[in-house]
RNA sequence: GGGCUCAUAGCUCAGUUGGCAGAGCGCAUCGCUGAUAACGAUGAGGUCCCAGGUUCAAGUCCUGGUGGGCCCA
């Protein structure tokens, strides 16, 4: 079968989709399956994508990469599991459905109905997990798409109840109180995890307020805060024995106030005035701060009175603003009855009863808690409605005034706010003017700062006190040791370093969330005695239910049916419900090298798949998400084994996608690109060298989306395309890194391919004829193929190191040499005449058709599909025997025996001196067309010298010159200057080295030079010391007369001879003539092997004589069958050029 | 407030035990080309963030500062 007929210009979208078609039809991934199936096992553990949204381009990285690895570990003879995740509980799907109906309370979804609710969040999951896998295999994504798993199945489900049982069991379950940040929309609580990813700059109303000081006379502590709305829960004042406090009387009205010296002049946020915040300037409608100064003074001026240390103002009590509430008159705080707060908090007094001053000294790190700052030095605490303040309230007795319902709004007992949104600008205003009316109000602001905002709805986060249930963390050494197992990559990303910071720093975690669709926490909680039991299995609680079995039988364990079931509690005998709270997503991805690995069902599964080779992610926040949950999950589900199992071996992390300028892509404001525009703009075999090539460190710049230019795909079949599978409008992507990408890798290797394949078909070139033995091929055949086989070696290497970059650098390396050098050189042998017996020209086809080959494989996993169109046309389709496809081919290995590293050192020394041959042309004009004399190779380096005596061909050839030499040196040939080499002298001589060089610069340089170069030691007269130097302690550097054209570069001296005869002369401009023939050729159609019958018209008589005199190289070249000097009638093609100043005309005609 | 980390060409980044400051991209000039919208050569472009210190010698080591990023509080 003859080979393809390639054209260069190549349309890769299109060839990806034939591909794909291909893949399909001949059901190859099955193939590669059944093939592997019982080799050794190599295991890869996808983290679940979040099932929720299309697919952009900062997902196919990562994609990429497993991709990338499975189908290396597949060529190389593994059995693997393809199983990919898809993450599907969690608020996020809550909101988006949401969102479709238009709720946006708790209430509604409840009256809407939580069983279609929960189903429709299923249905979400359903559509977008089907997109996602439709986008995957575009991306030439290979999975066993079937059988992907979703966390939101029962098996996930259930193993994380085993999960939380063990937990429970060694007692590191529990439920506490805590302030926590609240999302009133989403009526839910944050953890710590999450609240890092929603902080926002916005501006608050912040407030200045006295409190009377009791027993004092017109005596007031003054205090700052920016959240107003938590003054009616103020319980106490806190300050710092170490600061010192004025007393400032105002003139206005006689008043004094209380507050930290530091504070009277600070210039509050004056560094941000200045250069904003990070990256974000100031808001433009904020005046800049006022100091207190400068607040007292405006309203009639102060004088100071004194100063006293904060320690002094420790036990005074005062009147809060908001003592008239009934919430400020509950004993033991508000909202809860005192009968569910801990029995030793229940004499606790109320709100109004415990504004004390105290002083909640340092944290753990040991720095006073109040400082002076941006506020007074005198912090209004509200132990429920902050974070910091409920744990001092814990610790000091006050008690917790708890404002807010789930919503976020007031609750009964607070007068007129109740009902109001705490995170509403109105409800500071009512609190404002409330203060002012009573007198307590002294100044207000608008304060710009970053302040915490829920991730999914956008609203700003109170602080809200609630019952949550925890896992305490006294066990994180535990999950140390296994986290220590795992081999973290790239090694310079330090993860290992990072993932234990923050298993030390990390508080308990808090795993439930009140909300309807995710995991069911299998808590139940008995309402008449408190107590609660876990629940590890659908088994036992089967067995332990006594109510609403029959109901929930049929149904995955969520909400609302799951709900219905009810048990005995084991201490009271009374009924115990299900806690409401459904639990925190993290545990759903954090479960999976349990649950998707049979661990519950099939324990011999699990051990075989368990610990999995490999795990990869964008590493920004998943040391705290997945990373973490999946090792503290992990090492949970290990406990009391005698040897515990990390859950993976090793784990590859990378950075992010990112824009052309380096700016994050967002959705919202249309720069996030669309899987589909890139796939079909740029091509995927495009993307996926960039991704593989990326140093997994760095931001990859992938490239600009312009939303405002519409673009419509021309698919197969006149099919077109302008829309993505959710529904975007299609809109033109640009990306520079791509079309540096396409051009130097993809195009390099498809022009090779085309090189090869045109020829070989034009030759009938047959692959099953018997092999030119390698020592009957040029010396240039075997330097590629032990080339080759240095590359296989290498690429292995990084591959199992699971190092992708400088895969992507030495197959990038290789291409160049192959496409600029091997092919280049050979050209000639390609374009020659077939003959009987020339094995030559065999030697040449069959070697480049063994690079090509085995490059295909080389790269298949990283461009499977250019590699699988070229492995089709040159192997499948030539070879019945031959694997199917490229990726059912085995991984190609490294044969030491064809390496010559004589041979490799000796084409790079060649490689090098024809570049110094270039270099010197350049320097002096010489264009290559125009032939020179000779050429003079000097070097010590007995490779360079081999190289020219083995490679004298080619070094005529390529620099176009007659004759090549060889010397060891040039010494008689040039005038030399000297410098001293300090990198082998400086140890040696130490302070005497200035001294040296400086006598080095006067002494006779030829002399020295001739001494160098001749091996002997050098001794010079420094500061009237004799000093010694070894021939390397001296850098010899050379000039050459007007003759020669030098260029000289590590150790190797290229000498041109400039002189030109005038058969040189004549030389040169037929060359010229020729390649404007070959132009004319080009541009008139003609196909490789036409014939022509050529014209050369001109009135220049160097020219002429010229083309007379080379007729024989000029026909030859050009294929012309007679070259005329008069015009032909009908030309096919005709051109004007001028050569060396002389007009020519050219006409050709086919033969 | 604390910890970690970074600062080198217009851009992105290398820079080994301290020894003549580099690459890729971009730009300019020249060249090669009947596979190559490719490629090659050359050039311009530097206060190696600042200030001290150690050393014959500091981009590199030490101290202090400035600025950015990340993490924790």
């Amino acid at each position: 079968m003859p080979f393809e007929k390639v054209n260069p210009k190549v349309d890769f979208p299109a060839l990806e989709r034939d591909v794909l078609k291909l893949w399909d039809r001949e059901d190859t991934f099955n193939k590669l399956r059944a093939q592997n199936a019982g080799k050794p096992k190599w295991s890869f553990l996808d983290g679940p994508i979040t099932a929720n949204n299309p697919m952009g381009v900062h997902h196919a990285w990562g994609r990429t990469y497993k991709d990338t690895f499975q189908r290396y570990f597949a060529m190389t003879g593994h059995e693997l599991r393809y199983q990919n995740g898809f993450d599907c509980q969690g608020l996020w799907v809550e909101i988006e459905v949401e969102r479709e109906h238009g709720f946006s309370t708790k209430e509604e979804i409840e009256s809407f109905g939580l069983d279609k609710f929960t189903d429709e969040c299923k249905a979400r999951v359903h559509k977008y997990s089907a997109i996602q896998a439709e986008q995957s295999k575009r991306l030439g994504f290979w999975m066993d798409w079937d059988n992907s798993y979703y966390t939101m199945a029962e098996e996930n489900n259930y193993t994380i109840w085993t999960f939380l049982k063990k937990c429970h069991d060694l007692g590191y379950l529990y439920k506490g109180t805590d302030v926590m940040p609240w999302s009133g929309r989403a009526g839910s609580a944050y953890s710590h995890m999450e609240i890092a990813e929603g902080r926002k700059l916005v501006t608050h109303t912040s407030v200045f307020v006295r409190f009377p000081i009791r027993g004092k006379e017109n005596e007031y502590l003054l205090v700052w805060t920016t959240t107003p709305w938590t003054l009616p829960g103020n319980t106490a004042a806190a300050i710092s024995g170490d600061l010192e406090y004025v007393k400032l009387r105002s003139k206005k009205d006689g008043a004094l106030y209380y507050f930290a010296k530091e504070n009277l002049n600070h210039q509050r946020l004056a560094k941000e005035f200045k250069e904003g915040f990070g990256n974000k300037p100031w808001p433009k409608d904020v005046p800049k701060l006022k100091t207190l100064h400068q607040i007292f003074h405006e309203v009639g001026g102060y004088d100071i009175e004194g100063t006293i240390n904060g320690g002094e103002m420790v036990g005074w009590t005062y009147d809060g603003p908001f003592d008239e509430l009934p919430a400020q008159q509950h004993q033991g705080g508000y909202a809860q009855p005192l009968d569910l707060l801990p029995t030793d908090q229940r004499d606790w007094p109320c709100g109004k009863d415990a504004h004390v001053v105290f002083d909640p000294g340092k944290d753990n790190k040991g720095s006073s808690y109040v400082v002076a700052g941006e506020g007074t030095g005198i912090v209004h605490s509200a132990p429920g409605c902050g974070d910091v303040d409920h744990t001092w309230g814990i610790h000091f007795r006050l008690p917790a005034i708890a404002p807010l319902d789930d919503q976020g709004r007031f609750v009964e007992g607070f007068g007129k706010f109740t009902g109001m949104r705490a995170a509403d600008e109105s409800t500071a205003e009512a609190v404002i003017d409330d203060l002012r009316e009573k007198g307590f109000l002294v100044a207000a602001e608008k304060y710009p700062h970053i302040y915490p905002h829920c991730w999914r709805t956008g609203d700003p986060l109170v602080f809200r006190l609630v019952d949550e249930w925890y896992i305490s963390m006294d066990w994180r050494e535990e999950i140390k040791e296994i986290t220590k197992q795992v081999n973290w990559l790239p090694a310079s990303m330090r993860g290992l370093d990072r993932e234990l910071d923050w298993l030390t720093s990390m508080r308990d975690w808090m795993i439930s969330k009140k909300r309807f669709w995710g995991l069911a926490l299998p808590i139940w909680e008995c309402k008449s005695c408190g107590h609660y039991d876990v629940i590890g299995s659908r088994e036992e609680l089967q067995e332990r239910a006594v109510e609403g079995w029959e109901e929930f039988e049929g149904h995955t364990p969520h909400r609302p049916y799951v709900d219905r079931i009810k048990i005995k509690c084991t201490e009271c005998g009374e009924l115990a419900n299900r806690v409401p709270d459904v639990g925190n997503p993290w545990l759903d991805a954090g479960i999976v090298a349990y649950s998707t690995t049979k661990y519950n069902s099939d324990r011999n599964y699990w051990d075989q798949w368990i610990p999995a080779d490999l795990i990869t992610e964008c590493f920004p926040g998943q040391f705290r998400n997945w990373f973490y949950a999946i090792l503290s999950m992990s090492t949970m589900m290990e406990m009391g084994k005698e040897k515990k199992r990390p859950p993976f071996k090793n784990l590859l992390g990378h950075a992010l996608v990112v824009d052309e300028n380096r700016q994050v892509m967002h959705k919202s404001d249309g720069t996030a690109i669309w899987f589909e525009e890139a796939a079909e703009q740029i091509g995927v075999d495009t993307m996926r060298w960039m991704y593989c090539a990326q140093p997994p460190t760095t931001d990859l710049p992938f490239g600009l989306r312009h939303p405002e230019e519409e673009v419509t795909i021309k698919g197969d079949d006149g099919m077109t395309i302008t829309h993505t599978v959710d529904g975007a409008r299609i809109c033109r992507v640009t990306s520079k890194p791509a079309d540096e990408t396409r051009r130097q890798v993809l195009m390099t290797l498809w022009n090779s391919y085309a090189f090869f394949s045109n020829y070989a078909r034009i030759d009938g070139f047959d692959p099953t004829a018997p092999q030119v033995p390698l020592d009957q091929r040029q010396d240039i055949d075997r330097w590629i193929l032990s080339d080759l086989q240095l590359l296989v070696g290498e690429v292995r290497d990084n591959f199992e190191a699971y190092s992708l970059s400088p895969v992507c650098v030495a197959i990038k390396k290789f291409l160049d040499d192959l496409s600029t050098w091997y092919i280049r050189r050979n050209r000639r042998r390609f374009w020659r005449g077939v003959s009987e017996g020339d094995t030559d020209k065999l030697a040449a086809y069959q070697t480049l058709y063994e690079v090509l080959a085995t490059l295909g494989k080389l790269a298949a996993p990283i461009i499977p599909f250019v590699s699988e169109h070229i492995y089709q046309h040159l192997v499948a389709k030539q070879l019945a025997e031959a694997p199917q496809s490229v990726h059912l081919c085995a991984y190609p290995t490294k044969d030491a025996s064809r390496v010559d590293d004589g041979l490799s050192r000796r084409m790079a020394a060649l490689l090098h001196l024809v570049g110094l041959g270039r270099s010197a042309r350049t320097a002096s004009k010489l264009k290559v067309r125009q032939p020179l004399a000779q050429i003079i190779v000097a070097s010590e380096d007995e490779n360079v010298r081999g190289a020219v005596e083995q490679f004298q061909a080619h070094i005529l050839e390529e620099l176009n010159v007659k004759k090549a030499t060889t010397q060891a040196s040039v010494a008689d040939q040039c005038s030399v200057s000297l410098e001293l080499n300090r990198k082998t002298a400086g140890p040696k001589y130490g302070k005497q080295l200035g001294a040296i060089a400086k006598a080095l610069g006067q002494a006779d340089a030829a002399e020295i030079a001739d001494q160098v170069g001749k091996g002997m030691v050098v001794t010079l007269q420094v500061e009237g010391q004799p000093v010694t130097l070894d021939p390397p302690d001296i850098n010899v550097t050379k000039d050459y007369g007007q003759d020669w054209a030098g260029a000289e570069e590590g150790g190797v001296v290229v000498l041109l001879d400039k002189r030109l005869t005038e058969e040189l002369r004549q030389e040169g401009l037929a060359r010229d003539v020729v390649r404007f023939v070959q132009v004319a050729r080009k541009e008139a159609g003609l196909e490789l092997e036409d014939r022509i019958t050529l014209s050369l018209q001109t009135e220049g008589e160097q020219l002429q004589e010229a083309i007379e005199v080379c007729k024989d190289y000029i026909a030859a070249e050009t294929l012309a069958t007679t070259i005329e000097s008069t015009p032909i009638p009908n030309a096919g093609g005709t051109s004007e050029v001028k050569v060396a100043r002389a007009a020519l005309r050219i006409e050709i005609v086919k033969a």
